[in-house]
Parts: structure tokens; sequence; C-alpha cells
DNA sequence: GTAAGTGGTTACCTTGAGTTAACTCTTCTC
DNA sequence: GAGAAGAGTTAACTCAAGGTAACCACTTAC
């Protein structure tokens, strides 16, 4: 047993990737909001997701937070923010093509969560 | 285009639906540890995992936070936390079965955290 | 007897995530 | 001229997440 194989420490190595991956994942979409935000903006790819129906829309979330969780999602090149050069100025955000790599994480969390619900209440 | 289609609605309702659902995930799943402790036990199904080999196996985690963390999963059934009466006492952590319905969530993540860092590099 | 390994706890502290509320500035509408 | 709606910004604050370090109790090995 005191002897450990190279299969053994390849997958051991592996392992360890694994969760410095998860990690840098957690860092960039980790918090209250991020994963929500995408989430949203996902949902209604066709429509004009502009900043003041996305507050209204994302329960809970304040202007400052929506603010600052946009721009942090723009650094990253998951969504993309377009100003219209309209009367009443509107800017528009919208998912990028990367940001779609996103969704099967969303995807999960969503079927967890409904799972969850749905066994606290048996 | 002011009037809104009972189709519409009941798609809206459904959107808003997950987006409570994730919110659901992120409160028990969210934080810097717990979905990477739940990959930790779950790479080692078939070994004893104790506290002190957690702790030095899983980078960066201090004591405080790997019992608060252990503590959470256990309450919300994602582990369990078994003492062995051996001489230096031992507590064994395993992940449960309903805490393998988490594995989906950790695995989206790890691919895009791997996705991710090749991405940076290019 | 002392060091090291088991499984934590406790106190103290820092940081930053997140909230609330007020405010800017512009343009359109009433 | 007042109010509303667009897109935020700013200040002041709270609070929980998380880190650091010391400590406890027990047992075995040296």
């Amino acid at each position: 047993m005191a002897t450990i194989t190279d299969k053994e420490k390849i997958r051991e190595a592996s392992c360890q990737e694994e969760l410095v991956a998860m990690r840098d994942s957690i860092e960039i979409l980790g918090g209250k909001w991020k994963l929500r935000i995408m989430r949203y903006l996902a949902n209604r790819i066709a429509q004009k997701n502009h900043f003041k129906k996305i507050l209204r829309e994302i329960d809970g979330i304040s202007a400052k937070m929506l603010a600052k969780e946009l721009k942090d999602l723009e650094i990253n090149l998951l969504i993309t923010r377009t100003v219209q050069e309209t009367k009443p100025i509107m800017v528009e955000y919208a998912i990028t093509e990367y940001g779609k790599t996103v969704l099967p994480v969303t995807e999960t969390l969503v079927q967890w969560g409904l799972n969850h619900r749905q066994r606290i209440k048996e």
C-alpha cells in the first residue's frame, strides 16, 4: 500500500488540475449575480436588453451592482455593451458567442435548483 | 406590439422561475469552497477522507473554513460525517447519493475553467 | 517529557460583496 | 417648469465571507 503507482500519480495530478479549473471558473462567474445576468441575457437573445429593463426584471438587484457586474462580464468578453444613439440614449447588452459557453453551467444550476426545491417540498 | 400573448406570458414566467432556481442553487452551493470540496470528495469516493487529509489536499483552505463548509454541506444532506472509533479518533467525510446530483454542476465548471484557461493562453 | 498527528474551536481582524438612498445629466412630455 | 425615463455614479454603510494564529484534548511514538 505504501507504493504509489505512476497511474495513481497521474490521476492525482489531474484531480488537482480540476480543482484549479473550478477555482478559475468560480473566480470569474462566482457571486450572487453574474450567472443570473448571463441566464437572463441568454433567455432574451432576440430582444434589446437595456439597462433599466434588466434592472427591473432581475429581481432584487440594485443599479450599482448591475452596473458593476455588467462591467466585469464585459471585461471577460462574455457580453457586449453597445450604445444606441437614440434620443434618450440607450445602451444595449447582449451575450457574446463566447458568453454562450457558460450556458451549460447555468443550465445545470437551474436544473439542480428546481430539483432541490422539489425535494424540499417532500 | 402592445398586446402580449398568453404564450409570451407563460414563457416570461418560466424564465423568472429559472432565475429563482438559480438563486437557490447559488445560495446553497455558492462561495469559494463548497463546490471544490464536493468535487474533491467525488473524486475520492473509494477512499477514507478525513479532516486533515482534506485540509492538506485542497489548496489554500483553512481549518476554520473547511470545518464550516463541511458543516453546511452536511446540513444540506450533501455529505455525511462519520466518526471512526479508532485510537486517534478519525472522522470520515463522504458524498451522499443526493450529493452526487451536484456533480453535473462541478463538471460543467471544470470544463469551462479548462476551456477558459486555454483561451487565455491564445 | 516532548513532539507530532488526530479533529477541530476560538478570538481577532481585514476585505470586499452587497445594500440603500441620493444625486447627475440629458431629453422628452405634460 | 415639473416630472419621468434613459444610464448610470457616488457616498455611506452593513455584514458576512474569509484569513491568521493560537489553542484544546487526546494518543502514539521517540
